[in-house]
DNA sequence: TCGTCCAACTTGTTCAAACGAGTTGAACGA
DNA sequence: TCGTTCAACTCGTTTGAACAAGTTGGACGA
């Protein structure tokens, strides 16, 4: 199916790019020309040796560089395969704290879920621990002071989706006690504090990009090559009191966000497929 | 100054983790407890052998992981760094449209940039080009309809920080000619279309993660294990008319992006630094 | 027919060696 | 003193070999 190609390694003057990154090159073009569509199967590294007359070390450096920018996937033993993503969109602006909340809280993101035939789910962990600096000075409260920490991970069918951990200051779990209760608040704990007076009505939110860590990597299911969006969303009472901090760690792969800010209500926008 | 350190081979039951990984783990270990602070330069190849007892390729696979994760760069011939971020923080809720726009637009950014001793800078290209199917969509305009792209590269002082490219649409670059001006607006596009009597006063923004292109890589100066932040926004007139689309590339490990939703007017948050 | 098993794939890990190319600082000469 | 040169360091690229380990499908036997 392929023809032998020709090493571009003699030129006078400029020198060629090494050839790893030829290879790179090259499949990554099959890739974005659509030869090699997303799921496909990538030839295998004794085809590509054979192809570009490299040695396996050099071909494996070429498909590292794809791997690096998040293109294909190694599995041992199956090969090669290009990536494929399903891209959620989170509408940061009309969710309320959660994701996957009840779907009476207003939630859009559950209703994404949902509609597309798909099922969310997740595990909830509570504890009570001590506040950080971070979240100290986010909740107006000493470092030090006890909080309680509702983690989560949310899972869209058995993908692992994103992981939320949610402090809530003493003072406001003292009033609200469920907040503790190491079960699900069965209708959100945005509804839960808002039926007995606690509402927010303002959000700080602060959004970054990186690489995951290795543990954040393991808990997300995601190979190397796959960033992660970092959101980290202070709410306040009307009386600008912090009520809680929430620190969201979404797979940069599946995950979009949105906000509309204005006076428009519900934006009229089409999905517009991009890349 | 290190021991020899014994390897972790002969394991019964449980296989141990591969000894490039053990490598990324020491060093990564040395970096995040601070033996290896931001900016230091990191044992040589050559020193890492000795102390792993490794061959070079392994030696070089375990630093290729904290490449991949954004943690350390290399440099011919200078060795590795242990990478050194300086973050700087954009109010997106606030912010008007484009990055780095005089500070008389009250813009929140450009100050953020001066005020710590920065100088910003600017590459602007003008063209007139043919709507794409996603922005003509955005722009509620015919495919392939006439549209001007004002692209532009910012620097924080000789260091390329984004890339924007701005679409408007050819009824309102009609209207207000300066727009496809190939120099600078000298008052800022947004304020420009303001004291005409065109004002933005709906944003509709997405954001998005992923690897840069190597064309996004070459023109941002980032080498591999950096993600970007894709920011596309989109202005609207009072009565709901798209009047421009903003693509923005940022560099993710110098970038946090802020929202605030909601009553409060300026928030009165302490710079809390993490991570 | 239906499991089991195994051969033949796939990628994962590691070694050893060689040469190319960028950087740095010390030695040297003008 | 100052510029040049160069040795010795750094990482960059490539080869070839070997064995480990996961996957798959077909042959084979019950």
């Amino acid at each position: 199916m392929y023809e032998q190609v020709a090493r571009v390694r003699d030129d006078v003057g400029m020198s060629p790019a090494p050839l790893y990154r030829q290879i790179a090159d090259a499949v990554r073009m099959d890739i974005s020309t659509g030869r090699l569509p997303p799921g496909s199967k990538l030839p295998s590294e004794r085809e590509l040796i054979d192809r570009f007359g490299a040695a396996r070390g050099t071909v494996r450096a070429g498909l590292n560089v794809l791997i690096t920018e998040g293109l294909i996937t190694p599995a041992q033993g199956r090969g090669y395969q290009v990536q494929q993503h399903e891209v959620f969109t989170l509408d940061a602006s009309r969710h309320e704290n959660l994701l996957f909340s009840r779907p009476e809280d207003g939630d859009s993101f559950n209703n994404d879920v949902t509609q597309v035939g798909r099922t969310s789910s997740q595990e909830l962990r509570v504890e009570v621990t001590e506040a950080s600096a971070e979240a100290a000075t986010r909740l107006e409260i000493p470092i030090g002071d006890r909080v309680v920490l509702r983690y989560c991970r949310y899972f869209v069918d058995e993908t692992p989706w994103s992981i939320q951990a949610t402090q809530y200051p003493w003072w406001l779990v003292n009033a609200h006690p469920r907040l503790a209760d190491p079960v699900d608040v069965r209708e959100g704990t945005t509804r839960y504090l808002a039926d007995r007076g606690v509402k927010q009505v303002d959000f700080h939110d602060e959004w970054s990009t990186r690489m995951p860590t290795p543990d954040e990597a393991r808990e997300l299911q995601i190979g190397p090559g796959v960033p992660i969006l970092v959101w980290v969303r202070t709410g306040y009472s009307p009386a600008s009191q912090p009520l809680r901090r929430t620190v969201t760690v979404l797979r940069g792969d599946l995950s979009r966000v949105t906000y509309d800010i204005g006076d428009r209500k519900s934006s009229p926008h089409r999905e517009a497929e991009g890349q």
